[in-house]
RNA sequence: GUGGGGGUGGCCCAGCCUGGUAAGGCGUUAGACUGCUAAUCUAAUGUCCGUAAGGACUCGCGAGUUCGAAUCUCGCCCCCCACGCCA
């Protein structure tokens, strides 16, 4: 959430940025509103509680009699009134929380200016696209033929929407996890398990809740959530902390199944491409605020290198603030090729929160030891997600003979084994 | 799940029975003193409202009683110990 000081200090910008976003400019209003009333109202219930504190230490030292009688029945009095106004406080506060929570970051000034997915910007392309000398199958085709994915018997123990990795295809699943931690544990990271299940108050802290509430799953006789992404779990693991300079940065780097609802999205009703439950890696980083910025670019490299490593032709997008996230101030997306579909697959998305969710998480550091502590910036990136990762991989590999090739970087978690068929 | 103990400022800890507006210590920073360091002394070190002066709030969370609640009452959360159940 952005700071109310910023938000009172400059509404009409606030506005504007609201617009640029796609998002819903009333809660700007509401909260304009409902914060006026709040501060006036404090100052109010204040002074009345200065009265009462005053009269009250006054009272203690008083005789008995018709005087102190007649203080108490004022002081009575003025706790009602006190009583009142701040029952109208919890309301306005309320408001207040519920409006600052459902304003989405401020974009960093080098966010392209859009409507949609369409005014995204290709920043590069990189890695060949292999020229086939025959017609390359779809992943879902490949993977049925070769027994790695069972479709049928996720649906029969799960529904629609949820798929089994079987043999080769199973195997090969656990050895892209194992590369892909092992790489960034090289890259600095420290290896995290966090819970898959969340409660709210993780939620709110990175911005899901209460924005994309009607997008995950939610086990309401315990009040937790199924995370829709690690970021939830990992980020919020520092929640309520206040960290000394020389802890920062901290790098962490975990493996989890993400669950997503995915109401009202087109079906890909094909294959692996959305689904409701999928494993990802992710990575997180603390910073100082200075520093968030360049660390983007290098958190987008660290997902790259990952790519790289696996051979995949793939490009860099930087999204255009309509299309954005709520809660992140800048945000590359990359998209790998899959060859079968002829289609871009996002696999990754790398994005500088600013202090936005550490505000809501209250995530501080020292600048200067005890002194006033600051929120530090928050950052992630997929590392990758693993179903897409998955079809590029199948369909930029896959041989006349129906074989699939292992990434050589691959092969030392496989046994050394070079095709899957 | 049952019984007991506990949750107080950045950290530790007193106060709770017997209501009167958070004591003390540690750490750190600044100043003073001192050849230097240490020690010592003084001050600062949470949140909110306010341009400021100033004020309010803060004892796990919420409600209640009271002129007044860290303190009394009720509900809830979390931690520790023991027992029970269990992959």
């Amino acid at each position: 959430m952005l700071d109310v000081s910023v938000i009172r200090a400059d509404p009409a910008g606030i506005r504007r940025m609201i617009a640029d976003r796609n998002k819903d400019p009333a809660y700007l209003d509401l909260f304009l509103e409902a914060d006026s009333e709040w501060r006036s109202l404090t100052d109010r219930s204040n002074r009345l509680k200065k009265l009462r504190n005053e009269v009250s230490l006054r009272i203690s030292s008083m005789p008995k009699g018709p005087e102190k009688d007649s203080e108490i029945t004022e002081m009575r009095k003025v706790s009602e009134e006190i009583k009142s106004i701040d029952q109208r406080l919890a309301e306005l506060d309320g408001t207040r929380t519920e409006c600052v929570l459902n304003i989405p970051n401020i974009p960093h000034a080098s966010v392209p200016l859009g409507k949609d997915s369409g005014d995204n910007v290709v920043v590069y392309e990189r890695g060949e696209k292999r020229k086939f000398d025959f017609k390359p199958k779809e992943h879902f085709e490949i993977a049925e033929d070769l027994d790695i994915i069972d479709f049928e018997r996720g649906v029969k123990v799960a529904g629609s929407g949820f798929y089994v990795l079987k043999g080769d295809g199973a195997r090969l699943e656990r050895a892209l996890v194992s590369y892909f931690l092992d790489v960034h544990h090289d890259q600095g990271y420290t290896e995290v398990f966090p819970p898959v299940v969340v409660n709210t108050a993780a939620l709110v802290g990175t911005g899901q809740y209460p924005n994309l509430k009607d997008d995950m799953y939610c086990m309401e006789r315990d009040g937790l959530w199924l995370n829709p992404t690690a970021e939830v779990p990992v980020t919020n693991l520092l929640q309520d902390e206040i960290l000394e300079r020389e802890q920062l940065p901290i790098l962490y780097t975990a493996y989890l199944p993400s669950f997503r609802r995915e109401v009202g999205k087109h079906a890909d009703t094909k294959g692996i491409i959305r689904v409701h439950e999928f494993n990802k890696v992710e990575m997180v980083r603390f910073v100082e605020p200075s520093a968030s910025y360049g660390v983007l670019e290098e958190l987008r490299g660290d997902a790259e290198e990952l790519i790289v490593g696996l051979g995949l032709p793939y490009r860099v997008l930087l999204l255009c603030t309509g299309d954005m996230s709520f809660s992140c101030s800048k945000c590359y997306d990359l998209e790998l090729y899959a060859p079968g579909k002829d289609a871009w697959l996002e696999a990754s998305s790398c994005s500088n929160f600013t202090d936005f969710q550490a505000r809501r998480a209250r995530i501080k550091y020292r600048p200067e030891p005890h002194l006033k502590s600051e929120f530090v910036h928050t950052l992630n990136g997929s590392g990758l997600a693993l179903p897409r990762t998955m079809v590029a991989l199948l369909e930029n590999y896959q041989n006349r003979d129906g074989t699939v090739t292992v990434p050589e970087v691959i092969r030392p978690y496989m046994k050394g084994q070079e095709t899957i068929g």
